[in-house]
This record gives structure tokens, sequence and C-alpha cells, in this order.
DNA sequence: ATTATTTGCCTAGGACCTATAGGTAAGCCT
DNA sequence: AGGCTTACCTATAGGTCCTAGGCAAATAAT
């Protein structure tokens, strides 16, 4: 009987397109199997268990949001490209959902290690027209961080929805507040 | 045969319990039966299914967590109450890890509403010493519970632990920010 | 081209979880 | 004591995760 042709890359882009479709905790070895055709066992041969098809999909999503950022922010500085990456963050989050959740599953560093660098200079890049230094710097990327992912978590859980205020407007406020307390960091 | 004296709340309670031992997401309607000596089956009397299950602990959560946020932000004000509400939330995330997990879920507007309500009005509360109005309070408030949120949910999937800066130094650090940006709000 | 080796996918099966249907017995009320 | 409600049961079925072991297709060796 034909073969599917399956490799490890394969199944972590289709998981990668499932969990969009139907949600990261939906996606499950059992629907994989399904959408290539085959049965579950199969796919142990390329994948380890459940866990690490997890992982591998975290580690996809998050080397392809670096990327969608790396370009957001380049040829930008100061809070133009400030406004640039809390875009591509926000954004990646509205248009890939299943990917934007399995980034939050928790990693060991040596799997996260590529990644983390990679997002670690593009924070730098963006801070770098606030002219901070360490460790001051780390504070502000992890402020950064925490008000991006914060706000974009909420706004997905629907904490934002029972009140009439518009989200845009509450998300602009923010990226002003960013910077102007980055701005006045050395302070 | 002895009855083992079910009820949702009960239930509900021992998920809560499960969850923070466990972790939410290995909290099944099997773990919770084991735990009670019963069968399956007979949880279904007193909780409609699994998700069910999950929504009552949410709800719980969230009740507990108002109750905690609102003891340790009373008798205080202005930056002191900040720090106390911001305290409680990280604490909470802390020490109760699994509620904190059920506390994300989206749960409709209706289920959520007295919560909701509950939550709203402490973070106005918090927000009061710093005499901001519609609809900057709004944005204010959503911009208020990222942060806290987004740094205490980066913090538990390890994000800040790929480097050296101590979490604590930035965690205080993050407070003085946003202090310094609601003060500077109706600028 | 035939053989040997690897590898992709299979069947079979077990463990655990979710859920429903229908039954029995414990506890409450009068 | 009688009847009613309900807490818990057995039985059953389907879904998911994963392992063991087997056959056949693809690939490499001769």
């Amino acid at each position: 009987m034909a073969r599917a042709g399956l490799t490890a890359d394969r199944l972590t882009q289709a998981a990668a397109d499932l969990a969009d479709e139907v949600g990261f905790e939906n996606v499950t070895v059992s629907a994989l199997a399904r959408h290539f055709g085959v049965k579950d066992a199969s796919l142990y041969s390329h994948i380890r268990n459940a866990q690490d098809l997890r992982v591998r999909l975290a580690v996809l999503a998050l080397a392809e949001f670096a990327d969608r950022v790396a370009e957001s922010i380049a040829g930008r500085s100061g809070k133009d490209a400030l406004v640039a990456f809390a875009a591509a963050y926000r954004t990646y989050a509205q248009e890939r959902p299943g990917r934007y959740s399995a980034m939050q599953i928790a990693l060991d560093p040596d799997t996260a290690a590529d990644s983390a660098l990679k997002h670690a200079e593009m924070t730098r890049a963006v801070l770098r027209g606030y002219e901070l230094w360490e460790p001051e710097l780390t504070d502000a990327a992890r402020l950064l961080h925490s008000t991006l992912h914060g706000f974009v978590s909420l706004e997905r859980s629907g904490a934002f929805h029972s009140h009439p205020r518009g989200v845009e407007a509450s998300w602009l406020r923010a990226l002003d507040a960013l910077d102007s307390v980055l701005r006045a960091w050395p302070a």
C-alpha cells in the first residue's frame, strides 16, 4: 500500500495548522493521524509521543513568530519599532491562535535556547532606541513582554469583552504608556 | 453500601485542590472519582460533564481570588494599594497554580458576570488613588491586568529563567513603572 | 538485477478518560 | 411502613495514548 510520506516536519506543520483550526488543546495524535489517513501508531515512528509533538509545534511557532517580528521591526526605531513589535505580537496571536497557544508552553532551556536567543535579540533591538543598560534593560524587556503577552492573552480569553470601551483604543493607550515609561526609565 | 456524600460543591473543591497538586490540565473526572473512592459514572449526577467541572473550578477560583485581593487592598490606597494588589495576584498564582490556570479559561459572559463585576470593582478601587475617569479608567484597568497577568504567566512558563537578573527585582521595577504611568496618565 | 537492510505503515491490544442508560438501595417525608 | 427522591452502581461504548511485533516498500550493497 502507498505510503503517506510522513516526516516529523510534515507532522509538525500539519499539527500547527490543525492547532489554528481547532485549538492547541485539541491537537491530538489521533486527529493528526486522521488528517493523513493513517493509523495513530504510524506517527510514533516520527514523534516520540504526544508531548514531543506539542514541543515541536511550539518550537516551530517560536521560530516563525521570530521571523515575523524581525521583519516588522526592520528599519524602525524608537516608538515606531515598539508599535511594530507590538502589532506583530498581537497580529500573530489573532491570525495563528493555535500556534500562539503552543508558544506558551514551558520548554526546557535547551530546547528553547535558539528561539529565546533570537527573541532576546529582537527585544533588545526594539529597546535600543530607549538607551537602557543592564540590568534595567532586562527589567524593561520583561515588562514589555509581560504587557504585550498579558494584553493579547486577556483579549483572547474574553476578559475585555465585558466592557463597551473599544479594545483597540485601550491597546493604543497601552502602547503609549509603554513608550513613555521606557523613555522615562533611566530616571 | 455507604454513600460518599458527593455534591457539586465538594467535587469542585476537591477538583481545585487536585488542580493545585497535579496541574489543571490533569484534573479528570476519573481522577476525581478515584479521590472519593467512587466510580466515574457517579460524578455525572452532580456535574454535567468534564467541561462543566472545569467551569465550576474556574468560578470557584475567581471568587476565592477576588476575596484574597479584596482583603489585601483593604485600607490601602495609591501605590500601597497597587503593590498589595499585585502581590495578591502573584502570590495566588504561586500558591494555587492549578486554580490560577483554571481562572484563565474563557467563560461565557453569564457565568463570569459575578466574578467579573467584583474584579472590576476592585481594580477601580486600586485605581481610585490615581484619579482616572472613563474611558481612561478602563484603559488603565486593562493595562494593569495585562501587565500583572503577563508577568505572572511568563514567570510561570519559565520565560524569565534564561537570564540571571533576579525576577523579584524586575517585578518591583514593573510595579514602579505601572505606578508612574498611572500617575502620569491624565497627561 | 538480485539481495540485504532500513524504514514506513500496519494490526493487535492495553491503559486511561469521557459519557450514557438503566438499575439498586439509602435516606427523607408523611 | 409506605413511597419518593437521589446517590451510587454495573455495563457498555467510543476516544486518546502508546507499545510490541510484523509485513512490505524504499533504498543500499553486491
